[in-house]
DNA sequence: GACTAGTTGGCATTAACTGCCAGGAAGACA
DNA sequence: TGTCTTCCTGGCAGTTAATGCCAACTAGTC
């Protein structure tokens, strides 16, 4: 049952966001303080602090659903699906899940052009990552049998790290380069490229 | 010609070098403030700020000038040398070229074990790679003829990009395990091992 | 209509920085 | 050697993000 509570919440949380993207847009990150985001938002800053634990949350906040969503689409793929294609069907998922376009396109410049928040943004990626490791590690485990052995000591088996950490500098690569064009190239090929430059294939 | 300015300031840095990393060692990073480092290293927090622009740097700092020997490394790589192993003779040199092991590893732990300390860490980084990118996208021009047309438009070529993004994804990877497992591994070998699983040969 | 529980806003505090200014030491020059 | 310039240092005040605490408030409960 959603409570009134819960119900503005949610507008406050969207009146905030709106406000806080709006300006980081006109004046850019840095210079719009969490002050005059506050002020404008008509919400105390000690406020706008507990809906958002960080001023960088403001722009990469929703991430974690995100990666929630991430990991159980590629977790539910087939069996036969290879690790690869496990975690590119994961990535359509993500892309289409999205907000509007326009928001994305925004929030995208936003972030490559603010290193902090590049920073931030890679951060909960890192953690993203973590956590698709063992989802790739098992699917590794089951398809594939090359000599590196994976002993059940401390040897460790960095093929799952090194693929999921090469996904998603794919993704950033061609993410950026999407943002950089204002989007008028295609995501999901721009990645398709990057990939086949890796991996030399296509 | 070496003034005496020039040597005070280099015993100054190395004194809040020491003192840094040894209360982050020994207590964490967060929990290390920057008074503390400037007291016990006896100096003003004025100075210290003027020496290390951020408390960040004072781990991650020195990395512009291995960046610089990076590229140049790579640079100067015979021509008939592919993008990959030119890259890998760059990154070979860095490894030789560091501190002594111990304050490598050291440091290596503190970071991946300091979310906002990787995350700074992988910003340096970016830095490096987009200085890559041109030096490599020059090697990929001469030596390649695919379909990916280099029209010399809008159109960008993100194969050079993506490569420089997939080495460090791999670099980063093999550091983060070697680290983890303080340092008994060969870093190269975890390194091959990565790029292997990447690019499915080996 | 009272009671509980979750919410909000203000206040104080901390920690990372930054600008400003006075004082001092290194180096140049007579 | 004495002076003058130049650069460096330290202290102080101020800004900004972020956190803890407490009093006032308000939605949901009985």
């Amino acid at each position: 049952m959603t409570t009134l509570w819960d119900r503005s919440r949610q507008v406050a949380v969207q009146a905030i966001l709106d406000t806080a993207i709006r300006l980081f847009a006109e004046q850019g990150y840095e210079q719009t303080t969490v002050a005059q985001i506050a002020r404008e938002a008509g919400i105390s800053q000690r406020s706008l602090f507990r809906y958002f634990g960080t001023k960088e949350d403001l722009v990469c906040g929703d991430q974690e659903a995100l990666g929630e969503l991430l990991k159980q689409t590629v977790e539910q793929q087939p069996a036969e699906v290879s690790a690869w294609d496990a975690l590119r069907a994961g990535l359509e998922v993500i892309l289409t899940a999205n907000h509007t376009p326009e928001r994305v396109l925004e929030l995208s410049r936003l972030i490559f052009d603010t290193p902090s928040l590049q920073a931030r943004y890679i951060e909960k990626r890192l953690r993203w990552q973590a956590e698709l490791v063992p989802v790739i590690q098992a699917r590794l485990g089951t398809g594939i049998g090359i000599g590196t052995g994976i002993r059940p000591g401390p040897a460790p088996d960095p093929r799952a790290k090194a693929i999921v950490a090469t996904v998603f500098a794919c993704v950033d690569t061609a993410t950026e380069l999407w943002a950089r064009h204002d989007g008028r190239l295609d995501l999901a090929d721009l990645y398709d490229q990057c990939l086949a430059a890796v991996r030399g294939r296509g």
